[in-house]
DNA sequence: TGGATGACCAGTTTGGAAATCTGGTCATCC
DNA sequence: GGATGACCAGATTTCCAAACTGGTCATCCA
């Protein structure tokens, strides 16, 4: 395969994941069929199967370069603004990246019309522990440890398992319909203030804290962003 | 109508309710048809409409006193050991209480399976919403400002949605299918934790304050479950 | 000659008509 | 006059043929 033909493969599967893409959002998981894609993206079926084994194959491809692009956009803001890794701070972030992105929603908050089959066993969060988030929640805590960016006055698990239920919690509340309540920039600020009491330090961290965490978190997201754009399809 | 006809007629209810219920949680509301109770119950089909004006208003008023049961086993609680009104261990009994009662569980959790059409929107805490039970959480906030058991350095509301999304999520983690983290006990401790952490105030209380708060909460929670029975159905 | 293609296949889903069931009513009965 | 169950309209289920879909692979070029 010549480096000229590399390409010319690259830019179709490109093209047949956008495709993908727009119709998935558009019609959900379960009415978008193969055939859709290969005629709106102007290739054979059986090319699709060179590029991935399986329908879903393909659409978790779509997900998991949802989940970097939103890994990306933390880096950024961290590169920018070394103090956007207070906890507090980086899960509002979280919050509005998700609950902003349909296809991010969809992931977090499951919605099962969009998802369809891709959702393991129709609850919420198990699409999020597949895409290994939950680990990263985790690790994400370890490194907060690490640098004094959070409590360690109880154990990493249970961390882990109280900021997994508080943004469980807070992303469900999000997706309720007719919810007359807070907006959504209000629910990220109402989530950030929840989790500096629950988790921060009552004393500011130091700014020498605050940048080494910035570059132990840079490479985390990174790694993981990595991670995720390179597993097999 | 004579006394003994009353009575005759409200034991009939009760059979007619305990049957309801065996059957909910056997079968699920949409297997169970008022034909199934009726002749369990061993009375005529019209009869039931002469105690309900439909299935819904039936199954609501189980559901209702399911809730009004936990009610009253936390007033329990509160009469035997009056520090059970700190907020923590408040959360922790509900949260116990909830994932400890089959219906219950299907009313906060939402097991679509159970309730069947009886949940307005299919979205999880929906039906709390209708059963009043986010209004409660409110009113109870207000009581624990009121005495000093929470912090009051942001609005009552924020709170309020706090609370919301922090149980939201306990709940919705504690139904997780093949989920290997913590047992429930142990998970009742991590939400008793967190919302000490995200909503007590650092000194511990005066003794005065806690008992204060205990008789009003006493009897609120006790005009809840009074007004949970007595709405019409 | 190896990557691209679409005809093809087995298994699943769909459409919709017929049959069954269900919530709710009410004339009748005791 | 309270209790009952036959009855009804509308909803749900069932059934099966027709249509569709994910995935394969023999064939076709560039």
């Amino acid at each position: 395969m010549s480096a000229q033909d590399d390409e010319q493969h690259r830019g179709r599967g490109e093209r047949i994941l956008a495709v993908a893409q727009e119709l998935l959002l558009g019609w959900g998981y379960k009415r978008v069929t193969i055939d859709d894609i290969a005629r709106r993206a102007r290739v054979g079926k059986g090319t699709i199967y060179l590029h991935w084994k399986s329908k879903e194959a393909l659409f978790m491809e779509l997900l998991r370069r949802e989940v970097a692009a939103m890994l990306d956009a933390q880096i950024h803001e961290i590169r920018v603004e070394p103090r956007m890794v207070l906890p507090h701070r980086m899960f509002r972030s979280m919050f509005l990246l998700h609950t902003g992105r349909p296809l991010a929603r969809a992931i977090f908050g499951e919605e099962a019309d969009i998802l369809g089959a891709l959702a393991p066993d129709r609850s919420a969060p198990s699409l999020a522990r597949v895409l290994g988030l939950v680990d990263h929640l985790t690790r994400m805590l370890q490194v907060f440890r690490d640098h004094g960016l959070i409590r360690v006055d109880r154990p990493l698990a249970d961390q882990a398992h109280a900021i997994e239920a508080i943004l469980s919690g807070s992303f469900l509340l999000s997706k309720l319909p007719s919810h007359a309540g807070p907006t959504l920039e209000q629910q990220a600020d109402i989530l950030a203030v929840t989790v500096r009491d629950a988790f921060e330090r009552p004393d500011p961290p130091a700014r020498v804290a605050i940048e080494a965490a910035a570059l132990r978190l840079e490479t985390m997201l990174d790694e993981m962003r990595t991670q995720l754009l390179g597993k097999p399809s």
